[in-house]
DNA sequence: GATGAATGAGTCTTCATTCAT
DNA sequence: CATGAATGAAGACTCATTCAT
């Protein structure tokens, strides 16, 4: 058992819960601690036993579905597959999850947005948080030839740019997404990076 | 003479860059109508002259910065030239624009993943906005057989999302473009929306 | 137990007991909630946990000061008297608890000639508020032939009038008012509704 | 010629209407001078060549007005009448006044159950402005032995308290008031007072 | 552990007043 | 004299955080 009893993860997943709906619906400011606590059914006060302020509830519930996201895609990915399958599946995962749960994806572009992601991005792209999943695709595609030589962060933004893009527009109801325009996609995202 | 006098263009100007200053610097909640007068060397009561408040002096700074992206592309768009050539140099002539005035970009960006800007991006997708270099570019391109036939929310995705991602990774400094890497980026992007 | 618990009611107290003396020192915009909240001996914030906001405070103050001398008239009215002895009774009560609590008086005569009383006063007179008291002297009296038969507001003019007017100079100390000229007093107001 | 021009005048009698009107629908702390130079069609700092404060137009405002009260009451009266008509005189010439112009009750009233008028009764009843109608009606009145002998503000709650209310809900619109309706008061009126 | 009343620093906004033109 | 842009002190209200129960 965690530090956290039972009864304690449910509530420290109720909070997560009703800040992640309302950061989403009214932004970081616009959401007091006491109304989150209050929709999620608990006392301003407990809020604070499970996150020491509201900075911390706000950059621990972006690791937390950062690594939810994470956490799905790497379930099923396809280890035997070609370069091209491995990063269309990539690309189709994440759609997939973030096409189910939108807010997880409005959150993270709005904490990503704001001045509290400051240092974090940093991190991945300075190579503390180098990504396996990315050395396995991009890096030995890059030796194979099978994909374009370019720097990380050229061919990152080429590879998964257009995806956030998309989701945004998808999210906000400007575009309607069926099985067939995700593949047209995915094909011309592969279009973008391929050699 | 304007509504504002000479003197009362400047004192506009001066909010607007201070604004712009603080709001990037330390986000739209972080930065109190205070600040921005003393960085603007205004008292507080004069921004209230210039801007109702503080949620019109955001709205307000977006549109200003947006106008200037698009005055700055617009002047030298090469209406003679190929689809690709016009495409390529929209691509160029924003990111010029906006690596030149990364504080452009963010201010934007964080405008547009914010509660802020709720009903402002339909706008333009649902075609209000309808833009003359877009169907200039993508629906005659479309119809010439050189781009690829898709929604037009797929095609902003695949044209514009890499840039979008690379100018946010170029700013914070992740990572370094010079004018192969440009070269190499814009010719990619073409790659990802060409037949 | 109450939504307010005993220390809460103290408070709430408190602060009636503190708006009531700045509101009718200061007057209701020079006295500012933190001039209150201090002489409350409360913070700021606890004010706006017992009152939404400082329009509210008015509001509820002045209910709260017109029940008090309501329940306190009421309590030893002579329901078997004849009218006059009623009606006397009525003014004596009335005048010996705002002469206890001149704080009382001044501050609904402020209320009532304030915009804040807007639609106020309305109820009362338009019936809503029909008060039983009200009935039992004057619309028994006129009934009975012993009082004038006028119309309401003509009425309550003549009844309550002078008493408004008397208190008014009385508590500003431009009249002395012993036993004798309260009695030549009431015996006056009487002549006057009197048949 | 006055201190002002005759343009100079009617800028003057601008500001006062304005000031007028705004105070009563709004309040004296709601209506800002910029909105009482707005409606009279001045600029701010003109207003401060008239008035050297807002106070100080809200004190004048209600002196020119008890002013124009007084003049209209005085032109009339009827010098030679017996005690009653005096009283009956001034009474109806008052009330005749006040209701064709209820904004000057209004405001007179508001300002008079407000801190503003702090030292400003004291002067009347104290005698400074031993009012010479006041001496003619009541005092002689008393001597004659046709009037209640009475302490001096006693007599004048009892007088003037029942129109004051009385007009107070004429001007509300709780009370209708005809030739008939003003009879039947002011005989009541008089009822009260008479020995 | 949980609660929620209390705190008070910090925010936006208003508005009386001034003064350069 | 008139103007109205500029000023900044002051005020209503919010909300992250604490702590006694």
């Amino acid at each position: 058992m965690n530090i956290h009893s039972q009864r304690g993860m449910d509530k420290r997943e109720e909070i997560i819960q009703a800040a992640l709906d309302l950061f989403v619906e009214k932004g970081f400011h616009g959401a007091p601690m006491s109304d989150i606590a209050e929709r999620a059914k608990v006392a301003v006060g407990t809020m604070y036993r499970y996150f020491p302020s509201k900075d911390a509830l706000i950059d621990e519930l972006f690791y937390e579905l950062q690594g939810r996201l994470k956490a799905f895609v790497e379930e099923r990915y396809p280890r035997q597959g070609t370069t091209r399958e491995k990063y269309e599946y990539l690309l189709r995962a994440s759609m997939r999850y973030l096409m189910d749960y939108p807010q997880h994806f409005l959150y993270m572009e709005q904490y990503f947005n704001s001045p509290y992601s400051a240092s974090l991005h940093r991190d991945r792209i300075l190579g503390k948080d180098r990504d396996a999943l990315w050395e396995d695709i991009f890096e030995k595609g890059t030796e194979a030839g099978e994909i374009k030589s370019l720097p990380r962060g050229v061919l990152f933004s080429l590879a998964f740019g257009p995806m956030i893009a998309l989701l945004r527009d998808y999210i906000r109801g400007f575009v309607k997404l069926g099985e067939k325009e995700i593949s047209q996609f995915t094909a011309a995202c592969w279009d973008a990076i391929k050699k």
